[in-house]
RNA sequence: GCGCCCGUAGCUCAGUUGGAUAGAGCAACGGACUUCUAAUCCGUGGGUCGGGAGUUCGACUCUCUCCGGGCGCGCCA
């Protein structure tokens, strides 16, 4: 990562200029707004400022004349001082050739944690997802891809809530339409089902079984599918009680078993064992975590949409209570806003029970994969969307994944044509438009760190576009057909780094990467 | 009533341990195609960061309060 190489080099001489007393995690290393303040700047003496009791003008003065007289420096980089920051131009040489290693080996990414288990989608197999699931499915992928690019340990999981009152409802509704019967009224109404009672197969396991379609067609593929009904043939429902009841965070009351949740932070206590003798949907989930825990996962990502964040606190004291006098276990749950559907600024219905819902295949056969992906992506998890399908189809400049695509074409279309020799490159005097193009391909991996460490995907997608803005620009700016071919082998070679960096962060966002449009 | 999320340019959004003159894209307007793909590029205009108060060298960022929008508050799942 750039911004590690740079805390490397700096590091040393500003701990010799402060004597020894720099704290490494003082040496923040950021990207200026603007190109004219360089590539990379630091802010370090404003956290010094009241250490050594000097404006930060002049620390960042004297700390730039410093940098400057060190020759290891000096032949990297120009770092001078303005407004307290002090900051760093690379050379192009070296910025080429750090772009140029990237292509050789990955960096060693930090651990997020010993072992990751990620929950994403889980949705009741009694009907066809909706653009609602496809956000948190894609989420919950591109953060798969992360943490398998940074090389994690970790896996994925679709938990099936193949139990319980409303799979009965269903159960209920379609026998209802099988035997001629109008359905009930808080049964399930759409159109498929009565598809599904046409078969003599299992409906839910069809349900399943269309939803693992419909997943992989966005190119969305699980480790694992977690059945809720198996959690009643195990024992571990009555291991789990036994271990709330132990350590006394279990209490009897109006015929009932609760849950102190409240010892955790919960606003009231909750019913795990209903009067009537039946388990509620949380005692199943507290014991679908338990499997997790005892699965020897460090840190448990569940993925739930904004339409559950009231569960949110129940869930922590879940894992709280589980592992109580245990080693901890991180729960990170990440909540993704709704998603609106429109169609030329009208808004599409998505009700589950009425007829005219719009499922996620529909979208995906209308749009595309790809569209689809990226316009879930694109934006913060917190953020609600509002999802035009007819904006999402244009194959025009308002269309961002047409823009990205279409730099890779054309880089793709460069190499081809104009027989770029990997070997000819000796020739490092870039002008702006290159060096510009080489500084943004020099952040993806930082940019890849962000956004795993931090679970925040979108900051991937935002990157593709930069990354295509910067070669459109290049491409206009800098001809090579028609250059010297000291000129053109120099931007080839940048075009060959640009493409492969642009390849990997569209195959992490799980965009297809075309070789001509 | 309580809880969570959001409010930044006409629109969609960045801005994450508080730091430079608040940034992009789209839309609007004006330009560039005998070309390596114009699905592109260049230029212009556009802001009391929802309102107010506080914390300090410094607040879009932190605290409080109010306003507006979304979503939740079952012995449902």
């Amino acid at each position: 990562m750039i911004k590690q190489v740079l805390r490397d080099l700096l590091y040393d001489p500003l701990n010799s200029f402060l004597k020894g007393s720099l704290d490494r995690d003082w040496l923040e290393i950021e990207i200026p707004k603007q190109v004219d303040h360089g590539h990379f700047a630091t802010p370090i003496s404003f956290r010094l400022a009241s250490l050594l009791k000097k404006p930060p003008s002049h620390i960042a003065n004297d700390m730039a004349d410093f940098l400057n007289s060190k020759d290891v420096i000096k032949s990297c980089c120009v770092c001078h001082a303005m407004n307290g920051f002090i900051n760093m131009t690379l050379t192009d040489e070296y910025l080429y050739q750090y772009v140029r290693s990237m292509g050789m080996r990955r960096p060693s990414f930090d651990r997020v944690s010993a072992s990751i288990l990620v929950e994403y989608v889980s949705a009741n197999p009694t009907g066809p997802l909706h653009i609602g699931h496809g956000r948190w499915a894609v989420l919950g992928d591109v953060i798969c891809r992360l943490l398998a690019f940074t090389g994690q340990s970790f896996s994925s999981e679709f938990y099936v809530n193949d139990a319980g009152n409303q799979i009965q409802l269903f159960y209920d509704s379609v026998a209802a339409v099988k035997d001629n019967k109008p359905i009930a009224e808080n049964g399930y109404q759409g159109d498929y089902i009565y598809d599904l009672a046409t078969s003599s197969e299992d409906p839910v396991g069809r349900v399943i079984q269309q939803q693992k379609d419909v997943l992989a067609s966005m190119g969305v593929c699980l480790d694992n599918w977690f059945s809720e009904k198996s959690l009643y043939q195990d024992a571990c429902i009555d291991e789990v009680l036994a271990l709330l009841d132990k350590q006394s965070f279990l209490e009897h009351n109006e015929g009932a078993t609760w849950f102190k949740t409240t010892l955790f932070g919960d606003d009231k206590d909750r019913v795990l064992i209903k009067s009537d003798g039946s388990y509620t949907y949380f005692l199943v989930d507290i014991a679908y975590h338990y499997t997790k825990i005892q699965r020897g996962y460090s840190q448990l990502v569940t993925i739930l949409g904004a339409d559950h964040h009231g569960y949110v606190k129940r869930l922590e004291a879940c894992v709280k209570a589980l592992t109580s006098g245990k080693s901890p276990v991180e729960l990170n749950i990440i909540i993704g806003q709704l998603v609106n559907l429109f169609r030329d600024g009208d808004p599409v219905r998505m009700s589950k029970r009425s007829g005219d819902m719009i499922a996620l295949s529909d979208v995906i056969d209308e749009i595309g994969s790809d569209a689809v992906r990226f316009f879930l992506i694109q934006n913060s998890a917190d953020t609600h969307i509002d999802f035009d399908l007819e904006l999402a189809k244009k194959q025009s400049s308002e269309n961002p994944v047409f823009y990205i695509q279409y730099a890779h074409a054309r880089m793709h279309s460069l190499l081809t044509k104009l027989d770029y020799n990997e070997e000819n490159q000796e020739d490092y005097e870039f002008t702006d438009a290159e060096t510009q193009l080489l500084h943004t391909c020099s952040l993806f991996y930082d940019v890849v760190w962000d956004a795993t460490r931090l679970y925040m995907p979108y900051k991937l997608a935002q990157y593709a576009y930069q990354l295509a803005r910067s070669f459109h620009l290049f491409y206009e700016a800098c001809p090579m057909k028609t250059a010297s071919d000291a000129d053109r082998q120099r931007r080839l070679a940048l075009v060959f780094s640009t493409k492969r960096v642009l390849a990997d962060v569209l195959e992490l966002l799980g965009v297809t990467a075309p070789d001509r449009m």
